[in-house]
DNA sequence: CGGAATCCCACGAGATACTG
DNA sequence: CAGTATCTCGTGGGATTCCG
């Protein structure tokens, strides 16, 4: 396979607006894509509409409180998710976190990663088998 | 929006996938998305072929020749990249990298979540001011 | 030229305990 | 319930020096 020139052309627009003077926030967003629980998180917001703290920590057994908490604040700062708190204290405080349609958007804009490492994941792990067994012999 | 069905069922078998005990290779290589260099390094070879260490370094003038050497190792190891030692020593060593066709379709697969930040980078700007400014009141 | 070795810092992440 | 507060660790990443 080779590349074609209207997709090298395209990449080309793509890793000037990659590099500009807002390298940090673009590439801060990427981050989201490789964090270990952003994708967790949108996705069960993504499928399951609206949740609560205590609702997320079940949806995600091995996530800390900490590290769901942290989670939650870094897609909302991004606009990822939305975060309404109802100022309620009894019974218990009431917090809800959803998607917004930037995180709507997000979501299907990364299907086409995902299927992609999910279609070659045996490829992934052959050529990490062989570069292990390079390194050794 | 909202996300349609066909998208929901999508997305959990994406997530079953995500999660099963392959879970740390296949983050392993979305880690790929959101690393610092491995973007610039991918893109770079796709665009313009088959390239020596030192060109890379060109190419790329804020990366260190420590953090070239590194990504390209975890781009190899995962078949993202091809790596060509010519075994010579003089006048001078010659290595040359090249992105493999698992590395041109990754290329391919991240243009959509590239698109979408880039056409969404005002928003995130916005989000994260307007984050600021309400930590602040 | 193509690295490896060493030192350093920042930050994601886990574990645990505590609070209004 | 919905968080903070600490502590610790591992790893990405930068700077610098040295080598065949």
């Amino acid at each position: 396979m080779k590349l074609a020139k209207a997709q090298i052309a395209q990449f080309s627009a793509i890793c000037e607006a990659l590099s500009d003077e807002d390298d940090d926030l673009k590439r801060g967003i990427l981050a989201h894509a490789g964090n270990r629980w952003s994708l967790g998180v949108v996705y069960t917001l993504g499928t399951r509409g609206t949740l609560r703290h205590a609702e997320l920590i079940r949806a995600l057994p091995k996530i800390t409180q900490r590290m769901l908490t942290l989670t939650l604040r870094r897609l909302e700062r991004d606009g990822l998710i939305s975060r309404h708190d109802y100022q309620q204290k009894t019974p218990h405080p009431r917090v809800e976190y959803g998607l917004t349609t930037l995180g709507e958007s997000m979501l299907l804009n990364m299907l086409p990663l995902w299927n992609w490492i999910i279609e070659n994941s045996a490829a992934f792990r052959q050529s990490r088998d062989d570069f292990a067994a390079r390194e050794l012999g």
